[in-house]
DNA sequence: TTGATTAAAACAAACGTTTAATTAATGGTA
DNA sequence: TACCATTAATTAAACGTTTGTTTTAATCAA
């Protein structure tokens, strides 16, 4: 009996074992085993397991610039409103994703594969030049402390989810949160979102 | 002519692949030929691969419970005071020792090692829990306010930094910092430091 | 019968580790 | 100091596994 879509299923185990597991930890029988198809398979249907590696993140890497754009040029929003915006957005993409951004996390972080990396780079450095200018947005309409550090407030916001999501069982220790699952419950995440935006509102805000 | 300490020679460039690189992509070969070594020496002073990058791990972290302990305990500061010490020393303590740091964040995220992870975590806790007692003291004596989320507080301090020790590439990109070494430099450190004083200030104090 | 899909086996290369042999250093004895 | 015995350090080669990938043959659906 054939399966429908072995690719898939092959894709889906993927995503689990990397999520926890470095890129060589990793074995192409591993997979095989994980997904119950044959170790040809990952030759036959991504031709090796780097380019299966490579599809996997590309593939479930969701596309979030026209969100981000869409919030950071809606004229209906104050500087405020959008930077809130963007924090209940960005919490909920790492969260509702952790094994992709796990695995997004240790590739910034290594130079084993470094064309990979330059493309995560891109991609994420159009985000952060709409985030950016929304924020001088902000400075220049009076909205804002001219003195604050935007580039450190970004990288604040994405460093912080990202460790959290990246690190889970590390995270779960430091925040006292009894299991992983709960890291990304909903009561969890509306902790992170009130504390940004409570953090980013007290720093940003003229008093 | 023999060398005077091989063993230091293996342990310094091993600290140098293994910042860059994943635990299995880098080879006892590769290890060898940076220290000009012997393959069998790894086997030969540190009995494993494995052994070796423990020890690495483990001599390189630094002993930071005593001061964090003298800091969050010190009678003749205050509790804002208190805080601004913990800052400046955390960032120092990683912008120095960049490359541990950069495995141990790598551990962190990885299921690879668990006894090691476990280890590092222990470690890890000790600090946490004199800083979560610091501020709270801070809490109880009216200096902070009391509904602050004192549990991100923390996690966000160590892991920004963390973060943009742990991939310096893709932070420089973020920050718009030309190169590595200037993320590193006097000037930056300040920057972080500002950043983050300023930052819990705004949040933490009452108004 | 055809072409797609599968499984099992085989492939060479690389892996971490060990062996066996050799050289260097050390310590005690005369 | 000179000598020998012993230990330690170093090397090249080989070890058995495991790696990612490919081949071959069988099976399946159309």
């Amino acid at each position: 009996m054939e399966q429908i879509d072995k690719k898939a299923a092959i894709l889906i185990e993927a995503e689990k074992l990397f999520a926890d597991q470095d890129f060589d930890a990793v074995s192409v029988r591993d997979l095989a085993k994980a997904a119950n198809v044959n170790i040809a398979m990952i030759s036959y249907y991504f031709g090796s397991k780097e380019k299966l590696f490579e599809e996997l993140i590309i593939s479930r890497m969701a596309n979030s610039q026209t969100t981000i754009q869409s919030i950071a040029t809606d004229p209906a929003r104050t500087s405020i409103e959008k930077l809130m915006a963007v924090v209940d957005f960005y919490t909920d993409r790492l969260m509702n994703n952790p094994n992709v951004h796990r695995m997004i996390n240790r590739e910034l972080s290594s130079s084993n594969r470094p064309e990979l990396r330059e493309l995560l780079i891109s991609k994420i450095e159009t985000n952060k030049t709409y985030i950016g200018k929304m924020l001088e947005e902000g400075k220049a309409n009076g909205t804002f402390r001219p003195d604050a550090d935007m580039g450190l407030v970004m990288i604040n916001l994405f460093a912080c989810i990202q460790y959290i999501v990246g690190s889970p069982y590390y995270s779960c220790k430091m925040l006292d949160v009894p299991t992983e699952a709960q890291l990304f419950d909903p009561e969890f995440r509306t902790r992170i979102k009130t504390y940004f935006k409570e953090l980013f509102s007290h720093y940003l805000l003229k008093k």
